[in-house]
Parts: structure tokens; C-alpha cells; sequence
DNA sequence: CCACATTATTGAATCGTTTCATGAGGGGGT
DNA sequence: ACCCCCTCATGAAACGATTCAATAATGTGG
């Protein structure tokens, strides 16, 4: 038997279709001894409303889509965490999308979110070149907001970290640890969080008259921190202190540095960005630069609705959070 | 102006809406030059096809869930990696669904995705208690495939790994390092891995008469292993060695027991279990039982597909993998 | 007893696709 | 000329819910 309509309810329990979704939709509108009569017929045929008809009437569906760099990063998943609660209990639908740093599959999300007509997107995008896109969704009136980027540069709203300031603390903290040559780990530099965080920690070495050497990575991950490690190790008169661009990538590094018997942190100090969990676990623990994941999802969320409840008349806004520094023992400088 | 439609697609071209149609699903039904004039239209008009419509009238989405117990577990995230290239390639789109271990959320995404008329479902199942639900998606015609669970016991396709045997593995592992004194750490004993890993275990300690203890969490986290630990110093006559339900509480149990100066491996040998990238980099690389992740994942994939092309006629396979022990310096005897 | 609210239900139109039977226009073959 | 076949395009009928104007049924007050 095909799937049971509310025609078939409506038979069953012998009203029309119109009462069948009225008991469904307001319920208060219904007599009481219909409503339990069109109840039980819906329990009896196993009934399911049909959300594609439903959707297709109302003109848009009920999914907040929230779309990532990298599901795996435990950042994202505190972010998307962070902002269920409220997407919820606002009667929506979370999906969460991963675009895996990657310009194309990115793409293929949004197309496909924008064929499914989703009430309103979170969106950390890869890089510039997502610009175009985004707008076109914009243009097309489904409501977004930028999630860790395009802090007042994109007409949009926007919940970011100043990951400038972000690459200051890290960097501060090294050179005032005396550090002399730092490396900088992450890439790839089209990504904007990578390069703000390369330009604060930049700033303040050249401020301070301090070294610094880029190891550009394809990727933010585990893989990329060992091998840029690999790759540094090779070199004579290596730096003191690494910052990398995420906690992943500095535990990549770490285990590398461990691995061919560096001492972290007297031979080579080390900060993270993200703060995750297994950042305080890790074989040192990890110095990193911590960011309000959940609010940053939760104040998302909530500048979407807000989004979507003003309407025509709305103004965007963009929030900054400051990020802190949290220093562990793989910057210590007593551990000697 | 609303959304525009193939309707004004049809008109711009100056053709019927069939046409346009034709020309999305059956390009090479359709005149050379009027597709090209369609396609003009498409791209002038920025059409976008409406997926709801699309479904309503297929009857079915295009969409695979795949319901996990914990999005921020690497465990699953591989495995959905692992089923996504498959779901792809065969123009499905997938969606990820996290019951946090909580069978209320667990059904109400059960709920929705009922509501979707997904294409299918890969599913880890919290408890027992889901069964219900899971059969009346079947009984609904939802084609599903259980993902680490159920090897034989249901009605459904499945893969699985054979948590009993990773039990002993783990177990075995340790007594022949001459512990004596076992602790098992996770929980809750509902998810059947945990019930499963326990129960391997349990078979080596009573084969071997080695003393175990149990230690149940309430869920299979980094704060539950954390505990855990910090529940198990307070007593005398503490164990030698532990063995967690999965590698998030081992890096929790790690971080206490590193906390309160108890030395890994050589006062408290761990072993953990998924094998997780965070394993190997963790303050002391951890001991761990491995599970081809990403193949149950793929073959998940492929069941699902195969329960939908053979149809009616389908019969059910259960695919069980073997797990592995991975010996890191967590365990070793040498390291004392 | 009539006019008038009030409340509960109905039926039909609508959303945007896909699908399929139907038909129009052209060649070829006989 | 006639018939058949082919290629393209058409228009209307689904799909399953929501919504709203219209009605039916009931009660209230004058």
C-alpha cells in the first residue's frame, strides 16, 4: 500500500480533508468530539504528515542549515552545539553541512540548500571565492548569517572572533616567554581565519623585532601540523616556539616533536587556537587561544531569527567576541 | 517578486512547462536549439528548482540520514565519511542526525526523517528501547541499515564490529602484562557496544581469575572518564590497569590520573578503545582497539543501496568485522 | 419568531514539479 | 498519394498538504 494521506484519514474518521489538517494545525478550532474521532483514525492508519506538501504550500521548509569547514574539528561541533538550542526551540530543523575546507563541495551544499528552500543558513564560508554564492542565496531572500568571518566587510550579519587580536595573544605570549625565532603553522592563507591570525601574530613580531617563519599547510588538520614539523626539522637553526593556526594542527606538530625526541615545551615551546578538549589532554598540555564556540552559535542563531522576524526593515549587525589566551604547560617557562 | 517558477521559466522561453522539464531531467528528449533557449531562460531569470515539489511528486526525498550517537566522537564521523563518497555518487544527499545518546532526541529526529520520507537510514540505535521506532520506519517502508549493532538479532541489514571479541582482545591484552587488577570504565550499560566490550572482558578476567571492577558512566565522553577516575582514587587497593569503552573516556581517565601524578603506563596501564587520531597523540600514546571505521561506514552505504535496488525480494545481511589491537605506550611493560 | 452572532465544517484553489497520453510536423518507402 | 514512423512539444492530471471564503448548525437577545 502507498503511504496513507490525510485523504485516507479523512474517510476513516468521515470529515474532510480541510478538518483532518485542522486538527493537526489548530487544533482549538476543532469540537472536541472530532477531534479525538480524527485522532484516533490518524493512530489507527499509522498516518505521517508529508513535509515535502507541507513545505511546498508554505513556500520554504523548517531547516536552519549550519554549514562547516570541517565536522570533525571539535570548534564547529561546539559552534553548531551552541546554536541548536535555540534553532529548536524555535520549531526548526538542524543540518549540518560540512564543506571540508573545499571550495566544491561547499558549492554542491548550497546548491542543493537552496533547491530545499531552507529558512536560513549559518555559514563559515572557505574563502572569498564563496562571496559570489553567498549572495546569490542572499539574493535570492533566504536569510544568513556569517559565522566566524566578515566582521562588517559583507552586508550581512555576522558573529565573529578578532582573530587578529586572536594571533596577538598568541604571539605576544611567546616573545614575552623570550622567545626569539616563531614559526607559524597553518594554511592555506586563503582561508580568512588563517591569515588574520598570521597577520596579528605578524604584527606583533615585527613589533618586537622577532623572527618569524611560515610553514604554509593545505589543510587544518592533524596530517598538516606533523608534516610541517617533518618539513622544520630538516633545517638548521629551527625556531624556539610554534604557533599554529588551530589546536588540531598543534597537536599534529606535537606528536611530531615528540616522535624525534624534542622536548616540548624547553626545546620548542607551543600554541594552539581553539582551545578544544584535547587540548588540555594532549601529551603537553596546550597553550591555545580560546573562543566562545556555543555563544558564537547560539548569537548565530539568534541573528537569524532576529533576521527573520524583522524582515524588510532590517538592519544587520556583527558581533565581535575577544578571544584569551589559555597558557598550559607547552609554553611553560619553569618546566626547564 | 516570489520565487520564480518553471512557469516563468516557460514563458521567458516561450515554451510549455513540460519542455522545461524535459529539459532539466531529459535533456536529450529535447530539441538541440529550444534547450538552449531554455537554458538561456534558467540562467537569466536565476531559476532555482524546487526540491519540495520535487518530492512530493517522486514521493520520496533524495536524502540518507545517518543517525549517530555523537557527531563530536571521531568513531562517527569517519563512518559518515566513509558512507558519503557511495551516497553521493549515487545523487543521494546526506544528512546527519546526533541523538546525543539520548533516545528522546533520537526519536524526534525519527520523527522528522519520517516526516522527510528519506531515502534510507544508517543508524546506531541508542538502546533497546529504539527497536520500536525503528520498526515502524521499516514498516513505513523506510529501508535502514543498523551501523554497529544488531549482528543477526533484527530484521535488518547491519555491520557491525564484534564488540565481544574487542572486549577480550583489550582484556587479554593486559592480563598477559600480569595485571591483576582490572577496572572497566564506561557506560551507560544500555548501548550495547559498552554491554558487549564489558562482557568480552569480563570472559578473559573469569578465564584468567583476574580481579575486575566496574566503574558505569553516564555517558561515553571526555568528562565521564575524568569521573570516573577521580571516583576510583579515592578508594584503596586500586586496579593496575584500566580498560575504557571508548577512547574519549580514556583520554578523560588519562588527563585525571596525570592530574593526580599516578604515572601511565607503569602505576596504571589504559586501554582504550575506536583507535581515534587523538589516540596516538595523547600524553601518553594510548593502547587502543581499532575498528575499521570507515569500511563499516562504505558498507553501510552499500547495503542501503542494495536493499533499495533488489526491492521486495531483498534478504538481509549482516556484515561483522573483526576489531585490532593497537599496543602503544600506554600498556607497555618496558616502559617502567 | 426573526435577526444576528458564534462556532464547526466543508470544498475548492493553490503551491511547483513530473509524467504521460496526445498531437503536430516531417521525411521515407511503396 | 498514402501510410507509417520518428522526433519534439504540449497540456492536463497527479502528488499531499494548507488556507480561506462560504455555508450549515446552533444559540441569544429583542
Amino acid at each position: 500500500m502507498a503511504t496513507t494521506s490525510m485523504k485516507d484519514v479523512a474517510r476513516a474518521a468521515g470529515v474532510s480533508v480541510g478538518t483532518v489538517s485542522n486538527v493537526l494545525n489548530r487544533p482549538e478550532a476543532v469540537a472536541e468530539e472530532t477531534r479525538t474521532r480524527v485522532l484516533a483514525a490518524i493512530g489507527e492508519l499509522g498516518y505521517v504528515r508529508n513535509d515535502s506538501a507541507r513545505q511546498l504550500r508554505a513556500g520554504r521548509s523548517r531547516t536552519v542549515a549550519v554549514v562547516v569547514l570541517d565536522v570533525a574539528n571539535p570548534f564547529f561541533t561546539d559552534v553548531v552545539r551552541g546554536a541548536e538550542p535555540l534553532i529548536e526551540s524555535a520549531g526548526g530543523v538542524v543540518t549540518v553541512c560540512d564543506s571540508g575546507e573545499d571550495v566544491r563541495r561547499e558549492r554542491r551544499h548550497l546548491e542543493i540548500l537552496e533547491e530545499q528552500r531552507v529558512l536560513g543558513l549559518l555559514i563559515t564560508p572557505v574563502d572569498d571565492s564563496s562571496a559570489s554564492w553567498i549572495e546569490r542565496l542572499s539574493g535570492h531572500d533566504i536569510p544568513l548569517v556569517l559565522v566566524d568571518r566578515g566582521a562588517g566587510r559583507h552586508p550581512h550579519c555576522s558573529v565573529a572572533v578578532d582573530d587578529v587580536h586572536g594571533g596577538r595573544l598568541a604571539a605576544g605570549h611567546l616573545v614575552e616567554a623570550g622567545h626569539e625565532r616563531i614559526a607559524f603553522i597553518g594554511g592555506p592563507t586563503s582561508i580568512p581565519q588563517v591569515a588574520d591570525r598570521l597577520a596579528g601574530c605578524r604584527q606583533v613580531c615585527e613589533e618586537s623585532g622577532t623572527h618569524l617563519e611560515v610553514y604554509t599547510t593545505a589543510g587544518l588538520n592533524f596530517a598538516a601540523g606533523r608534516e610541517a614539523v617533518e618539513q622544520m626539522l630538516g633545517r638548521e637553526d629551527r625556531p624556539t616556539a610554534l604557533f599554529c593556526a588551530n589546536d588540531l594542527v598543534a597537536l599534529g606538530a606535537l606528536q611530531a616533536l615528540t616522535m624525534h625526541g624534542v622536548k616540548v615545551p624547553h626545546e620548542c615551546a607551543i600554541v594552539g587556537y581553539d582551545d578544544i578538549d584535547f587540548a588540555a589532554a594532549a601529551a603537553v598540555p596546550l597553550s591555545s587561544v580560546r573562543q566562545p564556540r556555543s555563544q558564537l552559535g547560539r548569537t548565530a542563531a539568534q541573528l537569524l531569527f532576529d533576521e527573520i522576524a524583522e524582515g524588510e526593515g532590517h538592519t544587520h549587525r556583527n558581533v565581535v567576541f575577544q578571544p584569551e589566551l589559555i597558557a598550559r604547560a607547552s609554553t611553560s617557562v619553569d618546566a626547564s
